[in-house]
DNA sequence: ACGGTTCAGTGATACGATTCAGTGAACCGC
DNA sequence: GCGGTTCACTGAATCGTATCACTGAACCGT
């Protein structure tokens, strides 16, 4: 690790070569191959590689994708963002990943910021799908959305939000659960999230009487909320939007001394690895991360590599039956 | 969010007066207050803010600070990356994470590659602490780094882990526990890690039988390397070098049929927030994960704000006693 | 031998800022 | 009224690369 790095142009001195011959040959771009051979020998020699805040300034390419995440105090978008960035490591592009932060005015300015970085690309997961800036925002580059639906995206790794919380709902009310609380990430002034919508609507459906309220992802946080919620509302079920919310239940039900699912019902909806691990186990909807992963990567580069054809990859739930949610009691 | 974005020299161009100036202007240096005002004005019109690229070309800084993490794939590490990437925003100063995957080899590239992106200080959980990059790297720009103290650096958060080693295995020994095996993370080709050094000192001092394995961060790897322990070598308790390899443990047991800590004690290093949900919760050692996030980020806004002052803190651990360690058997 | 194509490489410019050295005017005390 | 500061600003160089428009030479078939 050099204290000043060799430029360009020592490199074409030592070779004798002008440094547009330099740049072309170590990109392997109209030069003999005996010329690209001494070249790269030189630049060994000298310890060279390009300065990427040059190239990026020259160029306006970088190599790295930006990774704009909803919020990382989720658990859940821990996993995915160091999921998608592991994935993309392996195809040798790096990852710039920022926080949004639940707040959409912020997801727009870290946007601004990784396009201003000149990220090659960006996977986003949407706070507001309905935000202008976004069809702006992937004409000046590819674009791969995750979670909600966005327009002009170069392709789409979407869940079928309508299809978990039916699932979700819908399991709960077999078990004769009615009364149920519902709460779903607090978020900085967005009213109407998609999925909070299809939650309406099939509660409306299926004759429930649920109760929203919104909690942060952090445990402490989401403890506190789910605390207040089962001391005062009496619910026989809470339906969890996110499993680390869930586990602020379970932090919640072992304070007040209630047991689950004997008390109170918990689902959650992710299928975070740790939810498995749980006693008893979180029942809840998974998304397959994996998957979500591979094809978030997979779209990516497509796109990066100058692939024309938009993708769209619909991720379908699937309950995941664990010991969390019970028959309810008439008691409560 | 505009298509093509103003340059400094249209906003020059605006106000009659010459780039120079401009650039001085806006961010508060040497001009008029009446110009400063003229110049924001037109800045805010023609919607202009400096791009970050040209001016990290420019000036070799950045506004970023580089975050290298051992491995992400550590659940804890994850909650240590995400907790210091937002106490680095609320100071106003923007962090770009990147993972060394639990390899020397790749730290040390991922460290100049932070370099060659001009950050202006690193925050570093060394792998390798005593791999030969680290005084030149620190000479070149601050580095903070967060448990293993390595040479060079503007300020450290040291974890004393020769106490957390004993602190754990003297509780484990004071239960009767003899016959431990040890999971430490899968580290490529490093052997000698000095919290390991410790776990062989302290087994010696306090007359243990311990077996050493590697184990990987993830659940389902760690899972399998505990199902392999467990059924083979019959310990009477196993201490994990990490909560979420302790996590594989979990699901090993469950997965042979074996009580916790009815048949094998489990103890922890770390305290990840999940470990105190589970059932039973798990015995760790704890680090107090707020107090580091918040001493490295005070270190790191310290030594880029120029502060010269070496600063060394010492973080002390904790026994977190919970429910997964009892006193051994006299049957296993 | 000739016009046309390809090939390897060059020189100059662009990218969009920062920063250094310098300049004219105003202002100071004496 | 004079030398010396300070102030507000300018012009030019710089950061390190990519890329555009050329050029001279070699090579082609006829």
């Amino acid at each position: 690790m050099p204290r000043k790095r060799a430029t360009i142009r020592e490199v074409a001195q030592a070779t004798g070569l002008s440094p547009a011959a330099v740049s072309y040959a170590l990109r392997g771009l109209q030069v003999s191959e005996e010329t690209k051979e001494r070249v790269r020998a030189a630049a060994a020699e000298l310890g060279y590689e390009a300065d990427p805040i040059a190239r990026a300034l020259a160029s306006g390419r970088t190599g790295m994708i930006g990774l704009l995440c909803g919020s990382l105090e989720d658990l859940w978008q821990q996993s995915l963002a160091v999921g998608i960035s592991r994935g993309l490591r392996e195809k040798d592009r790096y990852s710039l990943i920022l926080d949004a932060f639940g707040d959409p005015a912020r997801e727009r300015a870290v946007a601004q910021q990784l396009r201003d970085q000149r990220v090659d690309g960006m996977i986003v997961q949407p706070i507001d799908p309905a935000a202008a800036f976004w069809p702006e925002l992937c004409e000046s580059l590819p674009v791969i959305a995750v979670g909600d639906s966005i327009a002009g995206t170069a392709g789409e790794v979407v869940f079928d939000n309508r299809r978990g919380v039916t699932l979700a709902l819908e399991h709960l009310r077999a078990l004769g659960h009615h009364r149920i609380a519902v709460l779903t990430p607090t978020r900085a002034s967005t009213p109407d999230r998609p999925a909070d919508v299809h939650v309406m609507a099939e509660a409306e459906r299926l004759g429930l009487d649920i109760q929203v309220a919104t909690s942060p992802h952090g445990l402490a946080d989401a403890t506190a909320v789910a605390h207040d919620i089962l001391a005062a509302k009496e619910p026989s079920a809470v339906f969890c939007f996110a499993d680390s919310i869930a586990y602020g239940v379970y932090a919640a039900a072992q304070e007040l001394g209630l047991s689950i699912p004997g008390d109170v019902s918990v689902m959650g909806y992710d299928n975070h690895p740790m939810s498995g691990l749980l006693t008893p186990g979180l029942t809840t909807v998974d998304w397959g991360i994996d998957g979500i992963v591979r094809a978030a990567v997979r779209l990516m580069a497509a796109a990066a590599d100058g692939g024309t054809r938009r993708r769209h990859v619909v991720q379908a739930p699937a309950l995941r039956e664990r010991g969390s949610v019970a028959r309810a009691s008439a008691l409560r």
